[in-house]
DNA sequence: TAGGAGCTGTGACCACGGTCACTGCACAGC
DNA sequence: GCTGTGCAGTGACCGTGGTCACAGCTCCTA
């Protein structure tokens, strides 16, 4: 299939073309799941475009973790697929993507090989550490109205369009909260004209 | 200096030649302050012996993230070494520590030519990722209670031992809340027989 | 057209925990 | 002695958000 390689031009070429040459590029429709929890990852995803949630579940509540965008991979898989050991998070495609998939025997051979590939899943794990760290940070500071409008302006500016289409419930789910406290605060943020809705459309003015 | 070298065993031994010829080991007396937020880093710690405590600071508040043990290694430090790039967390040794300090340009050769050192990373990433979901888990789903007695269940385990002397005020600043929390559910453990408590010492029953 | 499913809006209730304002205690140094 | 400092204990207050129990809405299908 053809794809814009300029996605990956941080790795050398000869390096993409390796990878290219041994791995499947898969097209994901919006929603679909492409990680369980607890599954043994036999390859491992870079996406090259489109959009990845990536949350975990805990007790009944779950709670998003982060996004995983064009030109990223999920380092929890990524461990997963090296260590064969079971994945402690859900990815489910927020958008209709594009994913590289990488069968896993490759792995350690091209990471002793090209340092580029190793640095690559370096600074994929700095990365969602960060983002961890200040989830962390969100949680233990923020109430909910600020973190319910944050969140929104982050699906924005993500998806480059000011309307989200989503249910209370959904975000709920995102927040690690209860549909009500959503309502509640949506219609706070309403009447505080930050936001405007109607049935299930969402706009961030 | 001298040490048990046996600590670093998963490493072949040529390998913890090559490092123990090229770095320093230095002792820390307990409470010693080696990395502030926000500090370039000029040396990558592996913990011998000890024990090295990790938080982060948000606003004015604090929070434990995990405890380093012997034979682990910071990996924000050492993502912050290899890139040149600030740290984020802060480090004090809670015991006195024995701990290997690597200078950072050595680190780009041994991780390309030592496919262990390399997994050694790798494979902490992966544990201080699993340990910040657990804290993500346990803020987002346990009451005080429940954190504040897994805490120092915690600690006794770590330090072999079932009395504890730390203050309710430091007890605060590791679980991100306040001093007069910790003393009002210590309290509640306390007639609830979970631990017994005088000056500064907290027993775990 | 009646019923069901899924979503939103709301009011009431209440537990948890953050904050304030103290008091009491121990211990150190002057 | 007195005073300052740091820690523990406690009562009062109250905002946030989790929960329950509905009611009302749209849309789909039998």
């Amino acid at each position: 299939m053809d794809f814009d390689k300029s996605i990956l031009s941080f790795l050398k070429p000869e390096l993409v073309d390796t990878i290219l040459a041994e791995s499947e590029i898969k097209a994901f429709p919006k929603g679909t799941e492409i990680l369980r929890e607890e599954q043994y990852v036999k390859v491992l995803p870079i996406v090259v475009d489109g959009l990845v949630k990536i949350y975990s579940r805990f007790d009944e509540r779950e709670l998003l973790l982060y996004y995983i965008e064009p030109a990223q991979s999920c380092v929890m898989s990524f461990y997963a697929a090296l260590n064969n050991t079971p994945s402690k998070v859900f990815a489910v495609t927020e958008e209709d993507s594009n994913i590289i998939l990488i069968p896993v025997q490759y792995l350690p051979k091209w990471l002793q090989e090209y340092p580029k590939f190793n640095e690559l899943f370096y600074h994929q794990f700095n990365l969602r550490y960060s983002e961890l760290l200040t989830t962390i940070s969100n949680l233990l500071l923020d109430k909910m109205d600020k973190r319910l409008y944050d969140h929104l302006i982050r699906k924005t500016e993500m998806t480059h369009t000011k309307t989200i289409k989503i249910s209370h419930g959904q975000l709920a789910n995102e927040l690690g909260t209860a549909r009500e406290v959503v309502s509640r605060v949506m219609k706070k943020l309403e009447t505080e004209g930050k936001v405007t809705q109607n049935s299930g459309e969402i706009t961030v003015l």
